[in-house]
RNA sequence: CGGGGUGUGGCGCAGCUUGGUAGCGCGCCUGCUUUGGGAGCAGGAGGUCCCCGGUUCGAAUCCGGGCACCCCGACCA
């Protein structure tokens, strides 16, 4: 592949990682461009990948005690404008479907942004008590915005998502969930999918239309820029007062419940490539990665690939019954240097090769691809050479991230080190904020945004002036210049 | 919505300035030789040159209009 960019393109580089980033999309075969603009294909690779996704947070979320259902696309034009700031937040990027059957409807419907409205104009028929509460869904769908700027994976007209609903008796009881979401996002994105975050929560101004308070993990991309990778919000009553949702409580006293939602998209896969990928492709993490192995045979005349053939489908046979995802690559029109380029631009996290030297010695040569090495390796223990290697691999591709964040994190007194430090070293920069509209827009021009405020108290305690206006500080929170 | 760019076999591009009826690389197909880091040779298939109109004996090329997509900035997962 013919990549200009390294993993740490910086400030002024901004276009080649974006190029890089594009490249590595379509190249790998993830995603690919459609006749409709603004919207791609996830091709089967990349879909694969979001499988793993789905299959690790459905099962947690059923786990805590989430049940899956699904609402419809079509959703009417006055639902959206029942909740005041969501209509104000979302109304920009609607897609409204005016006709039907020819006829021009009654009323327009939109395509969903998001389904809060139609989720609590059912809950307003589904709860009367509080033995119905408390309510916890997810549904898996698509969702739509009409976005003037889009880019593959992280910024789409449609995408594919989770998003979760919950409705409880208590404030207390809501801000619980989104806060466990919030836990359970973050072990999924770190474990998984081996990459730092930095949680906390938005500033009035950055959280989603609608909500109480907006619960965020943010994580640093290759350009050292922030990109937000799921949220959980606390919507307080505004949804269930905007619905009409209401139910009786034990002394029989009529209350709105408290609700939360919470989603992480299919931009996921493109933070896995701005992230881990290099010079050469992707990097998998083992964990999400649609084959974790891939066994490549090596051979000249027939008689060697007789030869081979039975050694690796032993291989494959051991390494499939133990649980991995393996895949032999038996293309005969191309040569072992091809497909080796070929399955690390892929980023298979392991590479098996066995020719006729192999078979000879009984053993294998494995290709690392976060830090291809190759090394030999006996058949006779080569399960759990694969699983320590496995593990190894999602636990450097970690830790390699781990550095980066830390490398791109400083701190700031002054505006004009906060402005110095933004390029240099470029990522987060700790602040004191005094949490004031002028102050986020003077920021802004920086072209950078307040990502979270620490939810320990301590962490946030800030005792300084105001990076920005020098008046007394309310925290210390993070600020980025971000997707 | 502003700025920039591009539309020519599947993909990437050249040709356009100075009109003469389309070429290169990759890929694809066939055969032989190859195969431990992106194979070689030979043969072959494949194009309404984005659309509409104009100028001209003749338009990928010049003129007018339109459309589409991509990239960069302000809003967003």
């Amino acid at each position: 592949m013919t990549t200009e960019a390294e993993t740490d393109v910086q400030d002024g580089r901004d276009e080649a990682f974006s190029k890089w980033y594009i490249d590595t999309v379509l190249k790998a075969e993830l995603a690919d461009y459609t006749a409709v603009r603004g919207s791609m294909v996830i091709r089967p690779y990349g879909y694969a990948i979001w499988e793993l996704m789905q299959q690790y947070v459905d099962r947690e979320l059923k786990a805590t005690g989430h049940q899956n259902a699904y609402f419809p696309l079509l959703i009417p034009l006055s639902f959206i404008q029942k909740e005041a700031e969501h209509v104000e937040g979302f109304a920009p990027q609607l897609a409204v479907v005016t006709h039907g059957g020819g006829e021009e409807l009654t009323e327009p419907l939109v395509v969903r942004p998001t389904s809060e409205t139609i989720i609590y104009d059912m809950l307003s028929k589904w709860i009367e008590s509080y033995r119905d509460l408390p309510v916890l869904l997810n549904q898996w769908a698509n969702v739509l915005r009409w976005e003037i700027r889009t880019r593959p994976f992280l910024r789409t007209a449609e995408f594919l998502w989770q998003e979760g609903h919950t409705a409880h008796a208590t404030f207390e009881e809501a801000d619980e969930e989104a806060l466990l979401i919030l836990k359970l996002y973050v072990r999924f994105i770190q474990d998984e999918l081996a990459i730092p975050v930095y949680q906390g929560r938005k500033t009035e101004s950055e959280k989603f239309a609608g909500a109480l308070s907006t619960f965020t993990m943010e994580s640093l991309m290759g350009d050292a820029k922030a990109l937000q990778m799921g949220t959980s919000h606390n919507l307080g009553q505004n949804f269930s007062k905007a619905f009409d949702v209401t139910f009786l409580d034990r002394e029989g006293k009529r209350d709105y419940p408290w609700s939360t939602s919470w989603a992480v998209t299919t931009r996921l896969i493109g933070a896995l490539i701005m992230v881990h990928g290099d010079a050469k492709g992707l990097r998998l993490p083992p964990r999400v990665a649609p084959y974790q192995v891939v066994i490549v045979p090596i051979w000249r005349k027939d008689e060697d690939r007789d030869k081979v053939e039975p050694l690796v489908e032993d291989v494959r046979h051991a390494l499939g019954d133990a649980g991995v995802r393996v895949k032999t690559d038996w293309r005969d029109q191309v040569t072992p240097g091809f497909k080796f380029n070929d399955w690390e631009l892929r980023g298979v996290p392991l590479r098996i090769e066995i020719g006729p030297r192999d078979v000879d010695s009984e053993s294998v040569v494995i290709a690392r691809r976060d830090t291809r090495e190759k090394t030999h390796a006996p058949v006779s223990g080569i399960v759990d050479e694969v699983h320590t290697l496995l593990e190894a691999v999602q636990a450097n591709l970690f830790a390699e991230a781990a550095r980066y964040v830390a490398a791109h994190t400083s701190s700031a007194d002054t505006w004009d080190e906060l402005r110095e430090r933004l390029i240099d070293p470029g990522g987060f920069v700790t602040v004191n904020w005094c949490d004031s509209k002028e102050c986020e827009i003077a920021l802004a021009a920086e072209k950078a945004t307040v990502r979270a405020i620490p939810l320990d108290d301590r962490e946030a305690a800030s005792s300084g002036p105001c990076v920005c206006c020098g008046r007394p500080a309310s925290f210390r929170c993070v600020v980025a210049r971000s997707y």
